[in-house]
DNA sequence: TAACTTAACTGAACAGTGTTCATTAACTGT
DNA sequence: ACAGTTAATGAACACTGTTCAGTTAAGTTA
């Protein structure tokens, strides 16, 4: 029987949140039970409930969790020296950051289902942070564009990346071999950003 | 209790998804239990085994009902005269069937997540049926192409109209109001399209 | 050191879940 | 009328999240 003191809160909520990941990551989300995290750390049920308001909660922290890992996959992966490339890095790390992780990937994006209370605010804000990357990139590229034409612009070429992989790894794609989700998010990326007609030029775009 | 021959294997099959349906669409997946779909058909939980392997199965059959709804919105929704209008009709009407059943929808996607048995044949065939008609319209825009870079082109720019779909059904989008979405994807196609170089055409693309 | 207080921790209990299967009720053919 | 067959039941099993009265240990005071 684990004793007071025997770990601190914070301890005790990283070693809960780890063998959580742990779980999730072996067996996948419907093996992530409240008795078997606390059976992984050795404490009973009850003490999870003192660290975590319930099994939502100790959701929501991994996913917090999950986003603080892909930001950093996303800032020491990609370096490249254009806009356009480094978009399609963005793109890549993400691609595969989904992959390496994919059981917590769709915990991300699955748990928001539950109805009930709002997703967090530090998600919005760390959601945000991603969306400023893709922002500034793409206002380099057109610094014409009014922000609101380029927020548009970085949620429409984001979500379809994110549409890409989600669509891999669901298996749901039946299409070319490993590479095939790659190859997509990069001619998406060539296709829309060549496609991108200056809002106020003289040559305009083909439907307004 | 409820006699032999009160009701045939079908009509049984056929009582048991519309309550499942209505109790998806009303509370949400997770109010989908197999004792809330027997009570509403006035059986008992025992019976449903008889019609359905498992509540697997039961979701299944919802989804491929959800799919051949969704097959047959596009079909009477679209029939616009060329490739390009077609294109963002079949998005507007898959955005907007979506939004108009999004538990059943959710439940699409949400739930290939259950590992075991493989995705079904059927869906695999109504995907390709779905994914046949972009391919013809594509074609149609660009005949010099092979027919894999067609697929390819399909694929990559669905999986967009479907990431775009999901993050606005999640709330994810955090941009503009209720027609954000509808201006993504109608963006999205014409940036894509018009991004689109001929791939032996002297031109050239950017890449490549 | 002994008594008291307080906080940590437990684990049984409750209501719910999916699934199985021995039993029963109802129909069918002889 | 009786046997055979099949539709349907519902109790039982092993799980789930969540709560909370009770226990146990640490810290504090006398």
């Amino acid at each position: 029987m684990a004793r007071r003191s025997d770990h601190s809160r914070e301890e005790l909520q990283e070693m809960a949140l780890t063998a959580a990941e742990t779980l999730l990551d072996e067996q996948g989300d419907a093996a992530l039970s409240t008795r078997k995290v606390a059976a992984a750390i050795g404490y009973s049920v009850g003490a999870l409930y003192l660290i975590f308001k319930n099994l939502d909660d100790l959701c929501w922290q991994i996913n917090a969790r999950t986003l603080r890992g892909l930001m950093n996959a996303l800032d020491q992966q990609v370096e490249a020296p254009t806009p356009r490339a480094r978009l399609k890095g963005y793109a890549s790390a993400y691609l595969s950051y989904a992959q390496q992780w994919s059981h917590r990937w769709a915990l991300l994006f699955d748990h928001s289902a539950s109805e009930g209370d709002e997703s967090p605010e530090w998600l919005q804000a760390t959601i945000a942070e991603l969306f400023t990357r893709i922002e500034a990139d793409l206002a380099e590229l057109h610094p014409e564009e009014t922000p609101e034409d380029i927020t548009l612009a970085a949620r429409t070429l984001w979500s379809s990346v994110h549409g890409i992989t989600q669509l891999k790894l669901r298996d749901k794609l039946f299409f070319g071999g490993e590479s095939a989700a790659q190859q997509m998010t990069d001619s998406l990326i060539d296709r829309y950003l060549d496609g991108w007609m200056p809002s106020d030029a003289s040559v305009g775009g083909v439907t307004k």
